[in-house]
DNA sequence: CCTTAACCGAGACGGTACGTCACGTCTTAGT
DNA sequence: ACTAAGACGTGACGTACCGTCTCGGTTAAGG
């Protein structure tokens, strides 16, 4: 509509996208940690990460997209696969790592937000499944060195496993809010190792 | 102002208020379920149930007091506790419930979406902390009959084994994303009983 | 998708509607003046007028009917037919006013740009006719004097007369943007009243 | 940067400039009867002429100069200068060419969009006032062959007369939105030639 | 023939304004 | 006493064009 308003900007002369890209990484998941799934903004992004709103939409054209591509893109979801020597003390030292991953700040704070906004925007949920099955390939090779070691029968499943073990620090930490003592990772991978009730019908 | 006031307002021949509190939990609970928590809104909510929105916030400060309140004032969430007579029953029951309380809509959306809310709304975090807190004390009589009956060692401590069974179903269904096979729940509650690693170090 | 942001503001308190509605008129033609049809955005509107953007698109759904509804409602644009007891006065006084809103600012803005606006804003240009035929109706009073003091027939068509003179005003200061020397009003009644031609076939 | 950058670019194999000129013109006339001058859009006028916004803007510099150049590029406002034999019958040609400018579609909506866009577009008020002052230099000749053959006196004002006319027209057609009556021409011609109050003071 | 300048397409970007939605607050009336 | 009606300020949404800039590739002219 207006016919000449005063000759704007232009290209700042960035040497990179990649760099912006960092920027905008960053800026959604500090704010994902700060202000949680739905205090996030898109042009709060825009503002802290020093870049228009309207690129962020050029990119990612939802908030769940750029959410998912800020955790991806950013390298802090990476963890490493325990090798202790015993069955044991490798599914004890995944279940710390789920509970750092889910106390810890400032990752837990993204992580958390993360996982439970993944109950209803379909794209973090997608992404969250795909960490889970990544993590799970990887945690895969503990139970094969187990298995060899003779600690595991053959058929025993992984996912299942990973899901009693993960899935309780998620339900004690996330939806039940209460602590957790020091030794529930051991109580936990003891009780899934070799069951709670030996005389059980 | 209006040209055509049309005989307006006034209440439409309610007995009490308790008529228009059963359809503002309807009305809430539907377009939960319609549209999740985040498409919930209040005006929405107001729209639906043939309520002015100022009389909402008079009552519910917030979208989450309301859902809260929809959630406990429908009796959605009440489950009764299973006694088949045997613990390996008694929790595969439970797990089921779990199971069909995420899966089967049109319930799972609320309980979906507002345990997924629950970790960034601090009321939903109460009260989901609360209905953990409470189921808790009725599962324990699911320990107390299987103690009693010897299948239990009597220092094991139920809220790990819910935790890893819930959180299990939790993390399959929700976060995972995967499908749950039929025999999942037996298998989960056999790992919990009676371990998985005979020979585990 | 906020739960709570702060607890903003709220109404301000005012008196009356009608006091912000003739801020809002206000400045909508200051802008028009000033920026030209184009130039005016309703966000400028609304931050020279201390309201909100949401409340002028509450009020007025578009562009053209703000400005309708200013040029309206802030009377800036009634003219007073004038009676100076003989026909060739009326008229060049109706010519000199015509020339004086075309020509003397701010006014002039405004009704320039408004009116070449009608070419393109539907909104306007039926503002624009309505404002043509009402004035038509009140210049009819100078003709039925004259045709009463004998001076002129009465089959005289007073639109065709208004159209020429009038039209001869705008097509010199708007569209043939040429200096109107001061005799310019009396030369175009004389020509409408006499002619130019006296032998012409 | 880019997966697949599939041999761009380049000229689609033109003669020369002056066809893309012609399609660029083409495009914005066309768009600017469709859309009026506001709606048109420099992306616009890219997008149907085939050509890239960049190259629009390396020729001119704001869509007024591009509206100016189409205008005047595509010989849409030629007109020729009547010749009838008479005064009074070049003038109703003069005034009937003025009508079907200004009503008969397409070349109308170019036209009034064009001239009512000129109050504000200096760019557009600048070749509106050579288009008519070009107009005037040639309408001249009508003026000059009357006063040959007798029918005016030497004194008479061609722009005057011209503004008369051609200002009834424009104000009737687009500011008061009225129809045309056939006889408009003969009796605005008549009004202007032999005055309409053969008795006023 | 090869180089060089002119021109163009492609595309990213910062920026303004758009028109919309829902929020939560408030006032005025009405039952 | 409670409520409907409805206006408002506020923040954010997602979109459309603006006008600028860089890059890389094609074409035509001139040595």
């Amino acid at each position: 509509m207006k016919e000449n308003p005063q000759a704007t900007a232009g290209a700042t002369g960035r040497s990179q996208g990649a760099r912006k890209s960092r920027e905008i990484f960053d800026a959604t998941l500090d704010l994902l940690a700060d202000q949680g799934y739905d205090g996030l903004t898109v042009e709060g992004v825009a503002l802290r990460a020093g870049v228009n709103k309207t690129t962020l939409y050029r990119h990612w054209p939802t908030k769940g997209a750029l959410v998912r591509a800020a955790l991806i893109g950013a390298g802090r979801l990476e963890l490493d696969v325990p090798d202790t020597g015993s069955l044991r003390g490798d599914l004890e030292a995944l279940v710390r790592q789920v509970v750092s991953l889910l106390t810890a700040p400032p990752a837990s704070d993204v992580v958390v937000a993360a996982l439970g906004a993944a109950t209803r925007a379909p794209e973090l949920a997608d992404a969250a499944a795909d960490f889970f099955a990544d993590r799970l390939v990887r945690e895969q090779a503990v139970f094969d060195r187990a298995a060899a070691r003779g600690e595991l029968p053959a058929d025993v499943d992984p996912a299942l496993v990973m899901d009693l073990l993960a899935g309780a620090v998620w339900l004690r930490v996330v939806l039940r809010r209460r602590p957790l003592e020091p030794d529930y990772p051991a109580r936990a991978v003891a009780a899934v190792l070799h069951g709670t009730a030996p005389n059980a019908g």
